[in-house]
RNA sequence: GACCCCAUCGUCUAGAGGCCUAGGACGUCACCCUUUCACGGUGAAGACGCGGGUUCGAAUCCCGCUGGGGUCGCCA
């Protein structure tokens, strides 16, 4: 049997950090098992759907690497479809028209709170006679579900999971205004994509019971679920905004790599041993539900961070430049020189481990881009001051003798000046480097003497030396 | 409230009855490397929620409790 996976997201936000693993998850399932991963787009909510949201979401996927076969399946396209099956269930006796309004249904959960009972529709019209209907009252159809026996869901992740059916009312199929609910768009939606693995967030397991129920009464071949367990905030309740429930889109904003993302997700709730840094190709390789964990995990910033940068730190200079001259195009209000792309190039050995993100790749290549004379920070300021600034005066004279403008010559130059000074070299290269990036903190100070070149850089100890 | 799920270091996890003196990773702390900050290296502290069983033997199986979570829409 060929794998046939999906993701179904509702185009009413973004697409957060949950769903994104979830996708994660069926994509890799279905890259494991050589089988197809399909997007659907579960659009049925007019009022809440959005084309911004369903681009949102494309985006998102496309940044991921995670991209689907064929074309995506609209879902409120298929409604008529949808409708078709509810009348044919109608037609069979397994569904009926249901005139209970708002405001009794309402009245019936509250009564059976108040009795501490479930909550959930009585089936006062199940077996009513149609004749009875009250005039006006646009009638909604439910399913004649099963009320004595049980409905057992075999869950590849959570196992067994079994309901009473006497626990379950008869679940709205089409509304009053003959459109089809989620339930039934679900159902007929993956049995006709014939989807045979239907792996989801937890949150839906409850769900998976009812559209069970349909999925039988319907005469459909019940698929394989996987429930998934859910990411939770640092707190341990719900993923919230500040929390990491944002669009995959910010955390690329933030400077995420996504191989790192991919990375960071797939270990939130799967294992595979003692193994950290999994590359894709040996995620598809690896993955089965069966190393899927049972339980919520929380989300974690830190260890996104630390991965990130273990994959920036692996990324290639020429692919880190070209990622990160945009970002610093932003910062300096100006597009950069082809020089200052190669001299971000040329850096990046040295930049790339002191970052773990892009942005703090950008940030630590902001000496590159700056123009003299420079805005040393406070803490630059205070090596350019006193003792410091009569040590660059030294440097500068040390520095103009020097022909050979290599990591070697100049720090020949430097080491014995500090020598013939009788101190460390860090009371020389620390006022170098306030001179040269103004800051306290930046790659080993003799690549940035080359990165800048001669001129930039004797220029820059003499802007310090001499303000 | 009803139903359902879950439970190993602060966090992510390994652990399928003896390989467990419970392993790895992030984070934390120390030390080493070092021109700064990092990176890297070495080491330390740190967990089987509680109570009963079953068994020669339980983190692993069973029951209860406690705690956390999810679902109860003519939303998805």
């Amino acid at each position: 049997m060929t794998v046939i996976t999906r993701f179904a997201p509702s185009p009413t936000g973004y697409l957060h950090i949950g769903g994104a693993r979830t996708a994660l998850f069926n994509w890799l399932f279905a890259r494991h098992n050589k089988g197809t991963y399909r997007l659907r787009i579960e659009d049925t909510d007019r009022q809440r759907s959005t084309d911004a949201a369903i681009a949102a979401i494309f985006e998102g996927l496309k940044w991921l690497g995670l991209d689907w076969d064929g074309e995506p399946v609209m879902q409120f396209a298929r409604a008529a479809r949808h409708a078709e099956i509810a009348h044919k269930l109608m037609a069979a006796g397994n569904a009926y028209h249901c005139y209970a309004t708002p405001e009794e249904l309402d009245e019936m959960r509250k009564t059976a709170m108040a009795e501490k009972r479930s909550p959930r529709y009585d089936g006062r019209w199940r077996d009513r006679d149609p004749k009875d209907a009250p005039p006006g009252v646009k009638p909604v159809v439910r399913l004649r579900a099963p009320q004595t026996g049980r409905t057992v869901i075999k869950d590849l992740v959570q196992g067994d999971v079994v309901f009473e059916n006497e626990q379950m009312d008869d679940m709205v199929l089409l509304r009053a205004d003959g459109t089809p609910t989620y339930m039934l768009s679900v159902v007929v939606d993956d049995h006709d994509m014939e989807i045979t693995h239907i792996i989801r967030g937890d949150d839906h397991l409850t769900n998976a019971a009812r559209q069970t129920q349909l999925y039988l009464t319907a005469g459909f071949k019940v698929p394989d679920f996987a429930h998934i367990p859910l990411i939770h905030g640092p707190d341990g309740a719900k993923l919230s905004k500040r929390h990491g429930a944002l669009g995959v889109e910010a955390y690329r904003d933030m400077g995420y790599l996504p191989e790192a993302m991919r990375n960071y997700l797939l270990r939130l709730g799967w294992g595979h041993g003692d193994d950290e840094i999994i590359s894709t190709v040996q995620a598809i390789d690896w993955f089965t539900l069966d190393n899927v964990g049972r339980s919520a995990s929380r989300f974690d910033f830190t260890k996104l961070a630390n991965l990130n940068g273990i994959y920036i730190r692996q990324s290639a200079d020429a692919d880190l430049a070209t990622a990160v001259t945009p970002i610093l195009a932003q910062k300096t209000g100006r597009a950069l020189s082809d020089g200052e792309v190669g001299r971000l190039q040329a850096a990046m050995p040295g930049l790339k481990e002191r970052a773990k993100t892009l942005i703090e790749l950008a940030e630590g290549a902001l000496f590159i881009t700056a123009t003299r004379p420079l805005q040393p920070d406070e803490a630059a300021k205070k090596l350019l001051e006193g003792p410091g600034r009569d040590m660059l005066a030294r440097i500068l004279a040390a520095l103009r003798s020097v022909d050979d403008w290599t990591v070697a010559a100049t720090e020949a130059a430097v080491r014995d000046l500090a020598t013939k000074a009788g101190v460390k070299l860090g009371q020389v290269a620390q006022p170098l480097r306030a001179a040269l990036t103004g800051r306290a903190t930046s790659p080993p100070i003799f690549d940035v003497l080359v990165v800048l070149g001669r001129e930039e850089s004797l220029g820059r100890i003499n802007d310090a030396a001499t303000s």
